[in-house]
DNA sequence: CCTTGACATGCGAATGATTATCAAATACAT
DNA sequence: ATGTATTTGATAATCATTCGCATGTCAAGG
């Protein structure tokens, strides 16, 4: 009573494409790349067809933890590395196979069908001094507010508080910068912290004295 | 500079109440033990805290592949197994630690800065003949559909539909029944096929006469 | 006591990834 | 060629999680 597959020419696609990808891609980045080529497929089908062809063994899901589902063309059992900063997925050789931590089956009572094991780290690129660096919250603010300089982006947050003739929340930051509201906020406070704005009303700031001057450095 | 945390009423009690479970609860789960005891608390402050405690070391958050994350009083390293069917976690004494397939730091380039075990299987309740059976997909069900009964759970299902003076969702049969919302929209589909309810307008059912004669055996 | 300001909370709305629904299109066994 | 089960595209729904914001709390200092 299984059902059987159709090969249709949107399937076909997926697969060719995925096939010739080198790395990892997630069902998103798969379609960005499979709308060249058939500009009407819709989402739900590339997904759709991922969940299907890894049901049927064609190709591998892969679900690292807690993150975007990423597929594999390679259906051998292999391990993986992902950047814990741009989250790029590689493949990862283990030292061998005989090595792996497997328990008799039994355990605790589960019957064990099988084990996964993620690395995880920083990738080539993003061990190069910070650049396009990802927020990390606070702990990243405090470090940078050690150093006495503004970064790009603070001062790009500090120069829309300047233009603005009262006070004005995070959002309107957002606005006139074109920057995540998110990403503002965290740099308002750490710009507060720093005493380059200050905050007359509750979620309203505005730019201080020792901001203005800062800026004219 | 690091912003000083304070113990408030409800970080304690989240933290107590993870303390006084065995099990590895999602945040969820949390939150309906919490509510017991303070129940204004908002799922947000359960789910911000959990963050935070984590963060700071008191209590570990497991990101279990692809599911819900989950949280960990113990704060020791090791590792875990997961139901494949109820997705319950359990911990896993793995054979010594320095059998782990860790290679050298460096590999294809990866500062590699930890590594995740993570078994799965069927735990000891799921290994029984199949009863409370998670959804699999239509393979499943299609099985299900070769056979001429209802199982325990769409039973209870229709039983619901039976109750209701008018269609509904699978919301509210899981609110009826007590049952996951997600499991009770697979019993649906799967009655649907059985032609035991029907669908009158979009996401929403009701029983057939069908269902209801069935209900009757 | 009465303010302040940093930290926290509750609420609701937003987000992002994935899945479900359903009418219309299509593949493919006969 | 045809009937029908499978598949598609478009869109709404779902689910877990996070964000924005007004409000609340509390320790420290007038
Ligand atoms: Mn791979
Ligand atoms: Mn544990
Ligand atoms: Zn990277
Ligand atoms: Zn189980």
């Amino acid at each position: 009573m299984e059902k059987k597959l159709r090969m249709t020419h949107q399937r076909e696609i997926i697969l060719d494409e995925l096939r010739r990808c080198r790395s990892h891609p997630t069902a998103d980045e798969l379609y960005e790349r499979i709308k060249k080529k058939l500009p009407r497929i819709s989402l739900a089908t590339v997904y759709r067809n991922l969940e299907i062809l890894s049901e049927v063994g064609l190709i591998t899901k892969l679900e690292i933890s807690g993150r975007q589902k990423r597929f594999d063309w390679d259906v051998q059992d292999h391990d993986h590395v992902y950047c814990t900063e741009c989250h790029r997925v590689d493949n990862i050789p283990t030292a061998t196979t005989t090595c792996l931590p497997v328990d008799p089956d039994q355990q605790k009572g589960y019957q064990i069908t099988g084990c996964r094991i993620e690395f995880y780290g920083l990738c080539p690129n993003c061990q190069k001094p910070r650049k396009v660096q990802k927020f990390k919250g606070d702990k990243d603010m405090a470090c940078k507010s050690c150093t006495t300089g503004l970064s790009d982006t603070q001062r790009q947050v500090l120069e829309a508080f300047a233009k603005s003739e009262e006070a004005c929340g995070s959002k309107d930051i957002a606005a006139a910068t074109g920057m995540e509201s998110k990403k503002v906020s965290c740099q308002i406070t750490a710009l507060k912290k720093k005493g380059f704005v200050s905050s007359p009303v509750r979620c309203k700031y505005e730019i201080t004295d020792e901001g203005k001057s800062q800026l004219s450095c």
